[in-house]
DNA sequence: ATGGTGACTCGCG
DNA sequence: GCGCGAGCCACCA
């Protein structure tokens, strides 16, 4: 497992429940502002707890990354989107049938540039 | 090494 | 607002 992969499974746990970011957000935090599609992988890639079980499905909050725009974002895979719109909705994030989600209220705001330095750092201990 | 594949983004028409 | 094309990045075969 990759250290970029690390550094953005830590950086997702930091989302708090009732909030959401994007992947181009996540990106830039992670000081590679062109790498969104990137992070879309790593998080496609989550396994099962049994599999890994320091990071995995369970383990990092996946659902609370969506597109720029703020719609949840896969389209091919139909069964996964509908789960994440429904955890998201457990949190109590704002979300219509549309897939739209209201930043302006659910909007992440990111870590200071001390906690931030914490998760790249330490990611490399893993 | 090399080309193909996305849970991405932006800019243009 | 929508569809397209073109960069961009980490992986994988």
């Amino acid at each position: 497992m990759s250290n970029f992969y690390i550094q953005v499974y830590r950086l997702v746990q930091r989302i708090p429940a009732g909030k959401v970011s994007s992947y181009g957000r996540i990106a830039n935090m992670l000081g590679r502002p062109n790498a969104a599609r990137a992070v879309g992988y790593a998080l496609s890639s989550l396994s099962s707890a049994k599999k890994n079980p320091i990071y995995n499905s369970q383990t990092v909050p996946w659902q609370r990354v969506v597109n720029s725009q703020g719609r949840i974002s896969i389209r091919h895979r139909v069964k996964t989107a509908e789960k994440q719109y429904k955890l998201l909705k457990e949190e109590g994030v704002g979300i219509n049938l549309n897939y739209q989600i209201n930043l302006e209220k659910h909007l992440w705001q990111g870590l200071h540039l001390i906690e931030l330095d914490d998760i790249l750092h330490s990611a490399a201990d893993d």
